[in-house]
DNA sequence: GTCTATAGGCTGATAGAC
DNA sequence: GTCTATCAGCCTATAGAC
């Protein structure tokens, strides 16, 4: 199946929202990057905001359903957090530059969609936070640790990774997951 | 010392880039948090790009002294890593609004600003690296880590603590700092 | 040091020819 | 489905009165 125009148009946004700015890009630049006329994207397109709305939806929806998954399935709770690093690197993969996105651009969504997508996240984020919490539960994790700063720590480090691999293309699927879980899960120092 | 008019737009800048990114953000903003016209800035400042860059390098140069002052210590190189968590926790409080911008908005300053800016970035890196290398020597950290890795990971949750700190500002800076070293450090699980 | 007025440019989006 | 032409609005920044 040959990719739409309307498709072409999205990864060529996303490649620029991502290096220049949701507002620092202008439709002349998607268009010029595309090989037409600003005017003529309104033939494939409603707006650049529809633009933005669709590819961080893509990636809140692709997050929401693999999580959905992890949590309905029947791996211990030190297994989906596995799991859970496995989905952030493959969704990095898959999605390259659009998953750039979700660091900063989202808040130039426009209501309702801003309202939207926050309550993705936030619904993302709780149900990470329930997994942290029965690993505490089952004495996996200290009693004294702080999950909540825990969470944070580790979506941080799991949103930013498109930075790192970007730079680093030589290292495997495989062997990123695995190091990241050593990396995150174990920590550091010995 | 009383607050020069121009400090003070810089602070309401910080506060506005930071919420709605440099671009989104135009002078008659700035003006009217600091309630004047968006004409009467002239008499302060230079331009918008000039709060930028002015912003940014505030940071960049509290993080290269503080960098500094760590490398020429005698801590231990387990005690640096420490003390550069605190670092980041010290600029984080002290900066608030503009430490945010280092994790995106840095992309809107123009050369050669931008070309310095990622110089004395990278310049921080590199050290941060080199500590975690002597730990790795030293035995501290295992000889299958991946410190490239473990780097990105520390730096992001680093870079990502305002985000939290503004939603939790019942922790304590020093309950903060302890729970970081040890989440970040030595991992999440037992 | 503030204001009003305005220059000059760029923006997202539309109309209509082909 | 592409183009040219254009609109209406916003932007940063300057000029000059007070």
């Amino acid at each position: 199946m040959e990719k739409s125009k309307k498709q072409i148009i999205k990864e060529a946004s996303a490649k620029l929202f991502r290096k220049k700015g949701f507002n620092a890009t202008s439709m002349q630049d998607i268009a010029a990057a595309v090989g037409i006329k600003a005017a003529s994207l309104y033939n494939h397109i409603g707006s650049k905001q529809e633009l933005l709305k669709e590819l961080l939806f893509n990636i809140a929806n692709a997050f929401t359903s693999g999580m959905n998954d992890i949590e309905a399935s029947t791996l211990s709770n030190i297994e989906k957090l596995e799991a859970l690093i496995d989905l952030h690197v493959d969704l990095t993969i898959t999605y390259r530059d659009s998953i750039a996105l979700i660091t900063g651009e989202w808040v130039h969504l426009e209501e309702p969609d801003l309202k939207n997508y926050l309550k993705l996240r936030t619904q993302y984020e709780a149900q990470f936070l329930n997994i942290l919490s029965a690993c505490k539960k089952s004495k996996h994790i200290d009693k004294n640790t702080n999950i909540e700063l825990a969470l944070y720590s580790i979506l941080s480090s799991l949103h930013w990774l498109y930075s790192w691999y970007n730079k680093n293309k030589g290292v495997s699927k495989i062997e990123l997951a695995k190091q990241l879980k050593v990396t995150l899960l174990k920590g550091v120092i010995i």
